[in-house]
DNA sequence: GCCAACGTTGGC
DNA sequence: GCCAACGTTGGC
C-alpha cells in the first residue's frame, strides 16, 4: 500500500502545465487561460472569516480538504492568486477575499499524507455579502461551481464570475 | 433535523 | 471494474 500510494500522490499531485486549470467533477481539465480564481468553503463554527481576519498577514493553513477533486484544485492555487471565502451551513454567503500566499504542500493534519494545504491570508471583506440565495437568483452564475457541485469545497470561479460576485458584493 | 447529492470503500 | 453500502456535505 505505501507503494502504491505514494506512486498516485506523486503522479496526482503535480501542477497541470503553466496555466492554470481549475477542476470540477467531469471536467477534470478545464482549461481556462489565467485562471487566478477560487472559491473555498468553511463552516464558520470551525474556522471563520473573523478568525482568518484575525491572522493578518501571515495567513493560515487551509487544511481539512479530504476530496480528490478539491485538492487538484489546491495544487493548482498560485501564489497571489484570490479566492472568495465563502461560510457554508451558517451563512450561507460569500464574506471576503483571501489570497494564496504559499502553494501547495502536505496538510499536516493528514495522516495518510494523501492531502496537501495552502495558506492564505485575508485581504478584505465585502462590503456586501453576497449569498448563495442572490447566486442562484442571478442567471449568469447559473455555471457557478458553487451552484452546479454544491459538495467541492475548493473550487475554480471564472473571471466574469469573480467580476460579477464582486459587484454584487459591493466592490 | 432532514434528506438529496455524491464521493469513497470494499466485496465480488 | 462494477456496484451496493456507507459516510459526508450542505442547503433547506
Amino acid at each position: 500500500m505505501p507503494a502504491l500510494v505514494a506512486g498516485v500522490h506523486v503522479l496526482l499531485i503535480e501542477r497541470k502545465k503553466t496555466w492554470m486549470a481549475g477542476t470540477v467533477p467531469g471536467h477534470d481539465e478545464r482549461m481556462v487561460f489565467a485562471m487566478n480564481y477560487w472559491l473555498v468553503k468553511s463552516e464558520p463554527s470551525t474556522w471563520s472569516w473573523d478568525q482568518q481576519v484575525a491572522k493578518g498577514a501571515k495567513g493560515e493553513a487551509w487544511t481539512g480538504v479530504r476530496n480528490f477533486t478539491a485538492r487538484q484544485n489546491l495544487v493548482n492555487m498560485k501564489k497571489g492568486d484570490k479566492a472568495f471565502f465563502y461560510h457554508s451551513n451558517e451563512g450561507k454567503e460569500i464574506v471576503g477575499i483571501a489570497e494564496v500566499i504559499k502553494e501547495a504542500y502536505p496538510d499536516p493534519t493528514d495522516k495518510s499524507g494523501k492531502f496537501v494545504c495552502v495558506d492564505i491570508k485575508a485581504e478584505k471583506p465585502l462590503p456586501k455579502p453576497v449569498s448563495i440565495s442572490a447566486i442562484k437568483a442571478e442567471k449568469k452564475l447559473a455555471d457557478m461551481a458553487l451552484v452546479k457541485y454544491s459538495r467541492l469545497s475548493v473550487q475554480p470561479v471564472t473571471a466574469d464570475e469573480w467580476k460579477l460576485v464582486c459587484k454584487m458584493g459591493g466592490l
